[in-house]
DNA sequence: TTACTATATTCTATTGACAGAATATTCTGT
DNA sequence: ACAGAATATTCTGTCAATAGAATATAGTAA
């Protein structure tokens, strides 16, 4: 993956809240859905995006579908990830996103939201 | 200049080029041209799509246009600029524009080229 | 003034990204 | 086989970016 596609994947607001998602752990859609209070559809296109541009691996688990980051790790798309923490209050979504994540997670292990995919993030 | 910004003069490999040359100092147009290879119309509307977006700086000297990186330098630009030399053989021409570059002003300093602009590049 | 050099802008066409609506696919549970 | 849940794709319209050709501006040199 050379250095202008991960730069393509970063230059949407969209696409770094999933990835700054993904980056604490694996993902299911419908938990990134509810997370980033986004619907399905443009969901789903994002994550073809960055699939497509060699950003993202999926793994299917029953009916779900569980994105991360692919691996091996390019150290540049981690070096940029890492920052967005520190990027300043001018963007405390990134912060706030990870804060919902461990809700969403959390209520989901509770069975009280669809258990879906034991297999997010670990 | 936020973040969203940031990646957006990155994602296209001839803003990064022309990135990585100003990170090392100032240059007119016309250098930029030579060093680059590219035509003058191309250049100048990557100049100004990345002065609009906040990414450079221009100052007028008779009668060339000195380009350069927006100061106070933002640091998630500087490190990814950093980046750029060891990103791989994927991608030699960022070392190959830097040799390239010393080349041109070299001759530009006999007068052997166009001995434009003496500011560029301290 | 005229011609020239350096640089910018405008116009047109093409392509890529993104949104919204509708629909399709695939798996699971019954 | 059927219904429902999770996710993907397709279609249409719109807007941003990029390219190429032509032209404009502004300073310099003669």
């Amino acid at each position: 993956m050379d250095v202008v596609r991960v730069y393509k994947c970063l230059c949407d607001v969209q696409r770094l809240r999933i990835l700054n998602l993904l980056r604490e752990g694996p993902l299911c859609v419908c938990h990134l859905m509810e997370i980033l209070e986004a619907d399905q559809v443009k969901m789903s296109k994002q994550l073809q995006y960055m699939k497509k541009l060699g950003m993202l691996e999926v793994e299917r688990v029953a009916q779900w579908r569980i994105y991360r980051i692919a691996t091996p790790t390019n150290p540049l798309v981690e070096e940029n990830l890492r920052c967005l923490q520190d990027c300043g209050p001018e963007d405390l979504r990134f912060a706030e996103d990870l804060r919902k994540r461990k809700e969403v997670l959390a209520r989901s292990d509770e069975g009280v939201v669809s258990a879906c995919c034991a297999s997010c993030s670990e």
